[in-house]
DNA sequence: ATGAGTGCAAAGTATTTGCACGTAC
DNA sequence: GTACGTGCAAATACTTTGCACTCAT
């Protein structure tokens, strides 16, 4: 995970040079805190969490704006649309994944399936359509909560 | 198309009943109203529009309140969810399908793909998952935007 | 030096809710 | 008659924005 860390910042360094754009602390120090929170998050769990970290702060307004110039860069995806909440996720690499999303208790299973892609991928192009990302979110019950259940 | 709609509204009230819950006239009136609206609405969209036909009038409070029940009765799905924005349909039977979103001009597609739907299936029974529904947006350029932009 | 970035608080959106009144049962 | 539903306006939640100050270049 860390591996390529530094390999992120110095492109996204790249980036933003590209987009002349300046590279500030707040931009690099954000990506190693939301790499360092972990997976799943939403903008206040993350704004709570680094205020609650005194040092390399970053603001609200900054973490907003910066979460839509990674979305940009690619390593920030919003995997969860729910109610109106929105789940992000640090992607850094991985290959393309969608989720299971528990509506019971709200756990998120990942799972890749080369096969959906695939076909996905043929429907754009039966339409003349380039896609550019997509989002599949499959809501349900999961085996705990159905165990639960049963119980 | 209304063929079915006097059956929905039937069907609709015995959901109703079965939650010990009134069979009020907002609640029928939207169903009409969301059905001659034609198929992808946003909640602003439909108060306004629901507001410049003077008779029948259902306000925003119940738009939203009936909105949920309709979607727990599973007439109406929230399709995209974009930026802040969701827009629903109204569905009434159809089978499920998932849009292509064009970015550019806002275009939806909708598109059938029963393939899709098997292997979602096949994901959800590796993982014991039972799933309740599901939502799959591509986001991409539609052909008209690409062409547009070749030009 | 200077213009873009940041933090703050205020403003926007979208949605939900408390309450008084109306209506289905 | 009573409890649930409705409409209104106020409240909430999430996100964006204007502005004065700071920092990267």
């Amino acid at each position: 995970m860390s591996v390529s860390l530094r390999e992120i910042k110095k492109e996204f360094t790249r980036f933003l040079k590209r987009k002349n754009m300046k590279v500030t602390q707040s931009r690099l120090n954000l990506i190693d805190l939301i790499a360092s929170y972990g997976k799943h998050f939403e903008v206040e769990e993350l704004v709570n969490w680094i205020s609650n970290k005194t040092d390399r702060g970053v603001s609200r307004s900054t973490i907003y704006r910066t979460i839509k110039l990674l979305q940009e860069f690619g390593v920030i995806r919003e995997v969860i649309k729910q109610n109106n909440r929105t789940i992000y996720e640090f992607v850094a690499g991985k290959s393309h994944h969608d989720h299971l999303v528990c509506v019971e208790c709200g756990r998120i299973i990942e799972f890749v399936d080369e096969d959906i892609e695939k076909l996905q991928d043929e429907v754009c192009a039966q339409y003349g359509f380039y896609p550019l990302n997509h989002r599949l979110e499959i809501f349900g019950i999961c085996s705990e909560c159905a165990g639960d259940k049963v119980t």
